[in-house]
DNA sequence: ACCTGAACACCGTTCAAGT
DNA sequence: ACCTGAACACCGTTCAAGT
């Protein structure tokens, strides 16, 4: 990669990352070029669809995806406590901008999708946890992963799309803990 | 209302439900204004924001939800198998369209959408619900009907932007229904 | 009172010309 | 190999002119 593409390709996530933080993700690509300081067509060579612009956005959160399931898997207290601590995280996670958590959610089951890489992370760290509480015997019968990452994305997008405050989507995911809960 | 006014706001909603069925809420409201025949002046002035359009749209299904609540609090067996029964027609009451379960469920909360009236009668149904279950003794303290509709809508506009089949929603909607009764 | 349709603004996307 | 920016298409929205 030349020089000058590389400057560009760093330019435009980074003000794609600010700008989706601002006005969400259907923010105009314009003017995230406009901003970066390159024309139209540059962002389109790098990205050719937004969503491999919102993958690149998502690159450097990985590390702070695994750091939060490590952190976590070492709550001292009730199997209860620790799903629930885990799922608040889950919700913050994806809430990178307003309009992640649908995106990020409905492309959980998509092996085409431009951000699957990120979906992984994100199921592999809830895989993590539920596998965790299942050697408790803590977690129901037939309970799967992607189901789990679907729920509590769910929560999070009704969140996301009526402005909810914490203090309404914590009632919300300790009904999903205890229904996943034996 | 003149009767030229008449006809063409009904014929609008009526090319208005069967545009957004078959390419979702964000359908072109010009193509809707042209196959309606009218300008798209005419469209604003009935319609001057794109959920005042979905809110006509909905009328008409303000009866099924009544009829289906009525049905639902008949129902003989258990009363999970009432509350489970009764979440997957929820499910499929608002899933007018693509784009509808996020819509209805984010203005759940909120008194100046212009499909409130149309939100209160959802969840109104569903409060009859979830009263008949606690007169049971069969729901958990703490349970909001509020809350309730988000979270099946949650999972409703999971499906709906996942484009994910019964089969794989009704285990969601059993998890809910396990965190929410005793 | 209501309708029409031209006009404007904005945005995504492409591509020929340039370095 | 990469960038630029003009050009095009599409869509939401407004409003002057018409009936």
């Amino acid at each position: 990669m030349r020089a000058d593409a590389r400057r560009n390709y760093d330019r435009i996530v980074e003000v794609a990352r600010e700008v989706f933080r601002e006005q969400g993700y259907d923010a105009s690509l314009d003017e995230i070029a406009k901003r970066a300081g390159v024309g139209p067509g540059t962002l389109y060579r790098h990205f050719p669809k937004r969503e491999n612009l919102l993958d690149a956005v998502m690159q450097s959160w990985v590390d702070r995806v695994n750091e939060a399931v490590a952190k976590a898997l070492t709550h001292e207290g009730s199997d209860r406590e620790l799903l629930l601590g885990w799922f608040e995280e889950y919700v913050r996670l994806i809430s990178v901008h307003r309009g992640a958590p649908a995106k990020i959610t409905s492309a959980m089951g998509d092996p085409d999708s431009p951000i699957m890489t990120k979906c992984q992370v994100l199921a592999r760290a809830n895989d993590r946890v539920i596998e965790h509480l299942r050697e408790d015997g803590a977690i129901r019968d037939g309970v799967e992963t992607l189901q789990v990452c679907r729920l509590v994305g769910g929560v999070a997008t009704v969140a996301d799309q009526g402005d909810l405050d914490p203090d309404a989507v914590r009632p919300m995911l300790a009904v999903v803990a205890d229904g996943l809960l034996r």
